[in-house]
DNA sequence: TAATTTGTTGAAAATTTAATTAAATAAAAA
DNA sequence: TTTTTATTTAATTAAATTTTCAACAAATTA
């Protein structure tokens, strides 16, 4: 799994709590204790979020968060705070660091998933563990089955990413550009072309069930996942 | 695994929060949010253990104990008190209601499920370990004996405990890194590769009974145990 | 239509990743 | 301690995958 979620929370028991549930949900997780090593650890590769303790020993979170926010990077980085109890005034301020959500301690595990989850799914749904079902095609990034019609398909692990994040994007054109930077990662120096390829043999894989023409290329601009059949119109 | 655990707490998002943790671990876990409720929950079939809030609206958990010590059949399911924090006078009231041990608010889930286990082991040692099947294959965690089509199987102990971990989480890809983490154990610092030769041995052994690939190489990945067969329909 | 741009395709080269084997190390048993 | 057994590391080989390149095809524009 590419991502990982940064547990800062310097009561230990807790924090074990938090990334137990992370990691049976699928998720990676690393813990920080203090702001220091959170710091640290806000590195790349960075995280996909941040689940950040609101009273901590040197500096509180609420602080960290405001300077996150500024940082040209980690501004993206979504921030859940958690907060001992519900305080409107606290999450106000919350609110003014630009954090995405909170969580009021204690809380179950079915209430930290799901807000997780909220978050994430809007800032990048590839990264929940989720089966995905597009027009008979089926794709289970636990398990790294795809199926399209009940049979399965074997993907090279690009072509894998690839499809994931079409699936999860779908009816919206993306430049070569934009695909290099969802699917191969920012800061990868890959010619355009490469995508060409890769399109390519993703095309040829689900080829043959009726389903090739769900990548669609866009010229000029980029390629489209759609399951609605393009009309050649000419002007 | 056949019997279950009884969790009196009147907070939900701590109930909750260790109920996951029972199932995760294997357990089977039945609620109670106070006493009047707990008391309804324990008849047949009693529970192997309890989890017991040290305050609970409706009476007091030491109180509830105390009871349960008297009951003729009762009297033997062993009872780990759930408390705020670690008072010693708590603890020593707790020990005359004939308590079995304590956690101490806020735990971690490695600290629950290791006093869970401790007591278990004390009372009834074989509910820990439940045999498992896979396709054919079997396993007993208790005789350490493992059959594969009513044929025994001879494996090293960490190839043992590699696939004991693979039958009770199949269907899933596995980096080596977490595998390193579930079957090695945390903070062991083995190479990332050492997790190849071991899959190969125990590739080595389940083969020649036509489930060698019960073993999945996911490229990139990892690995997965899986009872289906992927087909290679690559070009 | 010709020239130009843009996308497709096949295949070789480069790279990455996994399988395999053997040797070294460590742990357990005799 | 010695012997045996098991684990880990390292080196080698094999395989899969990614990338690049170049030829070709299609679409667009002058």
């Amino acid at each position: 799994m590419s991502g990982y979620i940064l547990v800062v929370e310097d009561e230990t028991p807790i924090r074990e709590m938090i990334t137990f549930v992370l990691e049976q949900n699928g998720f990676n997780s690393v813990e920080a204790v203090d702001i220091k090593e959170a710091k640290e650890k806000i590195v790349e590769p960075y995280p996909d979020l941040i689940l950040l303790d609101w009273m901590l020993p040197g500096g509180s979170g609420v602080q960290l968060a405001k300077e996150l926010k500024q940082g040209e990077y980690s501004r993206n980085i979504p921030i859940i705070m958690l907060t001992a109890r519900a305080d409107e005034d606290d999450k106000v301020k919350g609110l003014d660091a630009g954090v995405d959500d909170y969580v009021t301690k204690p809380f179950s595990p079915k209430e930290l998933i799901a807000r997780i989850k909220a978050v994430i799914r809007r800032v990048s749904p590839t990264l929940l563990a989720e089966k995905v079902e597009f027009h008979g095609l089926k794709l289970d990034p636990v398990s790294h089955h795809v199926t399209i019609d009940e049979d399965a398909l074997d993907l090279g692990p690009t072509e894998f990413r690839l499809l994931h994040f079409f699936m999860t994007h779908t009816e919206r054109v993306y430049s070569r550009e934009q695909l290099l930077d969802n699917v191969w990662g920012t800061n990868v120096y890959v010619e355009d072309r490469t995508v060409d390829v890769h399109i390519r043999r993703l095309r040829k894989a689900i080829s043959g069930f009726g389903h090739e023409d769900f990548i669609q290329t866009v010229r000029g601009a980029g390629y489209r996942f759609s399951g609605k059949t393009v009309q050649k119109v000419r002007s």
